[in-house]
DNA sequence: AGCACGCCGACT
DNA sequence: GTCGGCGTGCTC
């Protein structure tokens, strides 16, 4: 008797053999039920085999084979294969995170398959139809190729009717799903920056990784455009990452306008569960050509895969932050390489880590840095000192006056203040007590509009004392500024301004971010006050003004990471500022005016600031010179997380080249009433790294933690 | 991760 | 006498 060998939703890092009537190698990827100790599981075949694994144990059969969703193919499964071994995560837990939800479900799940209709000769049946009937003629005409049930019935009410009638009698062919001939796409006309970058993605023969580097309004979506054409019209699929933010739905409204031929899978979040997977198995059958999605994304199964995008390839959000802690960018490239396809990742600001590459010449280095747009100029940087300047409220008289321009010049201005709340420290000048979150080694934010402290961090809340809890002091006053406060000074120094505050507060109800982008639109704002919210893709063309305050925290930070974001974040709220007929203005408010981070801002050069960047963590000892993983544990109490960190240090092989750091606590110790600590362990060399984690995860495996939990974080993005 | 099995405290 | 607390161990 045959046996598969399944992965399960467990976090058991092996395959479980199950017997099986009769099984063929057809049936790898597909979906199984099982029995698992006193419940049933949803598994995936990963093998078949001729003998269990290990003959001691008893095998159950399998319960049932489902065979209503396409199977996972070959490289599909090579791909989770590679992704558990390189995040040292159980292989079940893999399969099952990259699957879409609906189909852990034991409910089987059928997606109609794409049917086309064709005629089978065109031209006889045109000379059979009289020619007055203007809309049967239309309708063979399109039947010369294979069209879609939805298309022809776009034709007339009675389209539908007569390819029915032309179906009895044999005219109409039904087929299933072909290519179909993507159209004519008129693209908009590209610079020579576009031309190069499109020419070079597109003569790459098999993979290649680009590193597609243009500041906004170089026409980066343009490019993707474009060699997705080229791909498209090769009859292969292309697959587009993007970050999670609100805004996939608008570029998906572009791909569908540019491509309205061609099935587009959208995979994001807000794409109901079973649109999802439904959307997966499309992609997976090579109906959909396109797939444009997040994160997750990268799983999907594309049998004819011809080109990776991913956009703003620096984003934090490729890289999951809780159980497997995969980067989907890193993926991508993974997935290009095994499949010899071409991957572009674009940002106007790319990651230290691709600059990186691209430097080294792994990836080759396209640039845009054209305006894509002829005549749009990019916003004009000023820095504007503040150490020893007069300021009222936190506001540079040049500021007052540079927002006052644009209100007298009816234009917008938006504030930038990546801290919300009304002020981050609730203080008592006489004993000097801080409002500090009990669960947290974090500060509470006042948010005095509620009368509350809350913590950013775990969500605890608390009234807003009156006085000290300390010494009774009736002065507890808050400090600092958060966009709450901004809002209040700004409403108070522009009486006759409409002067509105965006961040996670003010817009915690369902749709109020869509109306305050409408009524920004619309004009019917003055003043934008702003996290980073405002920052990503949104474009408001009244808008030629924007602020930047308190960004200075990011350039002195412990966190190595700091600068770069801060880099990125400020370009692209900078890119926010002006439209083709008002240039825009950015200034910045700040202690350090000749820093280097804002002296590339002003000069235009990433590049300036990366190559600094990167000498800097060359001298330190940090990504991407060398290679980290840092094993975190939390407990009740810190000591108890240290102990075992302690206990889990001292079973870590040692390997030449790999540097197992002692047990530290972690940034933010206490978080949510838990503390927590971490072991940092790097190396130069990606291989020996790897070897190490896998042996010393084996290790760890066989002893059992207790009440404390760990997790293993391969290329951390914070320490 | 679930879930069962197992061995000691306050209840109808 | 038993309901149930969560420690320990197993899952093909």
């Amino acid at each position: 008797m045959p046996f598969v060998r399944v992965a399960l939703d467990v976090p058991l890092d092996r395959l479980f053999d199950y017997a099986v009537e009769a099984v063929t190698a057809a049936d790898v990827g597909r979906r199984v039920v099982v029995p698992f100790g006193s419940r049933s599981l949803v598994g995936i075949v990963m093998a078949v085999a001729d003998a269990p694994e290990d003959a001691g144990v008893a095998i159950k059969p399998v319960d049932a084979i489902l065979e209503d969703m396409p199977a996972l193919p070959a490289d599909t499964l090579a791909l989770l294969r590679f992704c558990a071994d390189y995040y040292q995560h159980p292989i079940g837990q893999v399969v099952h995170t990259a699957l879409p939800s609906r189909f852990r479900d034991i409910a089987p799940f059928h997606v109609a398959e794409a049917l086309r209709y064709v005629a089978t000769d065109a031209a006889a049946l045109a000379a059979a139809i009289p020619a007055r009937a203007v809309m049967q003629h239309r309708l063979v005409a399109m039947l010369a190729v294979p069209r879609s049930e939805a298309e022809l019935r776009r034709v007339s009410g009675t389209a539908w009717k007569t390819v029915q009638a032309w179906m009895a009698d044999g005219s109409v062919a039904v087929t299933r799903h072909e290519a179909a001939p993507i159209g004519d796409i008129v693209g908009l006309t590209l610079n020579a920056d576009q031309t190069a970058a499109v020419q070079s993605i597109g003569s790459g023969k098999g993979f290649g990784a680009h590193l597609l580097q243009g500041i906004t309004g170089s026409g980066k979506t343009e490019v993707y455009l474009q060699a997705i054409a080229a791909v498209l019209a090769a009859g292969k699929q292309a697959l587009v990452l993007v970050p999670e933010i609100n805004l996939t739905p608008q570029l998906e409204g572009r791909f569908r306008s540019r491509f309205p031929m061609v099935e587009l899978a959208a995979l994001h979040s807000s794409v109901a569960d079973g649109e999802r997977a439904a959307a997966w198995v499309k992609a997976a059958r090579g109906e959909a050509r396109i797939v444009l999605g997040t994160r997750l994304a990268v799983f999907t199964p594309m049998p004819a895969l011809g080109l990776v995008i991913v956009d703003e390839e620096h984003d934090a959000s490729y890289k999951q932050q809780d159980g497997l802690r995969y980067s989907a960018r890193d993926m991508a490239v993974a997935r290009a390489k095994r499949a010899d396809v071409p991957v572009v990742l674009g940002s106007a600001t790319p990651s230290l880590e691709s600059w990186h590459n691209a430097a080294q010449g792994r990836y080759r280095h396209d640039y845009l840095r054209l305006r894509a747009t002829p005549g749009a100029k990019p916003p004009a940087w000023r820095l504007i000192g503040t150490r020893h300047a007069p300021m009222t409220d936190g506001l540079h008289p040049m500021t007052v006056g540079a927002i006052a321009e644009r209100l007298a010049r009816c234009e917008q201005t938006l504030i930038f203040l990546n801290r919300r709340g009304y002020a981050p420290v609730m203080h008592c000048s006489e004993c000097g007590w801080l409002a500090a979150c009990t669960r947290c080694s974090a500060r509470l934010t006042v948010h005095l509009r509620e009368g509350r402290l809350r913590c950013h961090h775990c969500g605890w809340e608390e009234r807003l004392p009156p006085r000290c809890p300390g010494c009774g002091n009736a002065d507890v006053k808050p400090v600092g500024q958060g966009t709450q406060r901004l809002e209040d000074v700004l409403a108070a120094r522009f009486p006759h301004a409409c002067v509105m505050r965006i961040d996670r507060d003010s817009t915690r109800r369902k749709g109020s971010f869509e109306a305050a982008l409408k009524a920004i639109h619309d004009g019917r704002v003055d003043i934008l006050v702003g996290t980073q919210m405002l920052a990503k893709g949104h474009d408001f063309p009244k808008l030629t003004l924007v602020v930047v305050t308190g960004a200075d925290s990011g350039l002195y930070s412990a966190d190595y990471r700091a600068a770069e974001r801060l880099f990125a974040q400020l370009a692209q709220v900078a890119g926010r500022a002006g439209r083709a007929e008002h240039p825009g203005e950015v200034l910045v408010q700040t202690d350090f005016p000749e820093h280097p981070l804002y002296q590339a801002l002003l000069a235009d050069d990433y590049d300036a600031f990366a190559q600094r960047e990167l000498d800097e963590r060359q001298l330190a000892g940090f990504p991407p010179i060398l290679h980290q993983a840092v094993l975190r544990a939390e407990a009740a109490k810190l000591e108890e997380a240290v102990t075992f960190l302690r206990k889990a240090s001292s079973l870590a092989p040692n390997v030449e080249g790999v540097t197992v750091w002692d047990p530290v606590p972690a940034t933010m110790t206490r978080l949510a009433n838990r503390e927590r600590a971490q072991v940092l362990v790097q190396s130069h060399s990606r291989p020996r790294l790897q070897s190490m984690l896998a042996a010393w995860m084996l290790a760890m495996r066989q002893e059992r933690a207790g009440k404390i939990r760990w997790s293993l974080d391969v290329d951390p993005l914070e320490l």
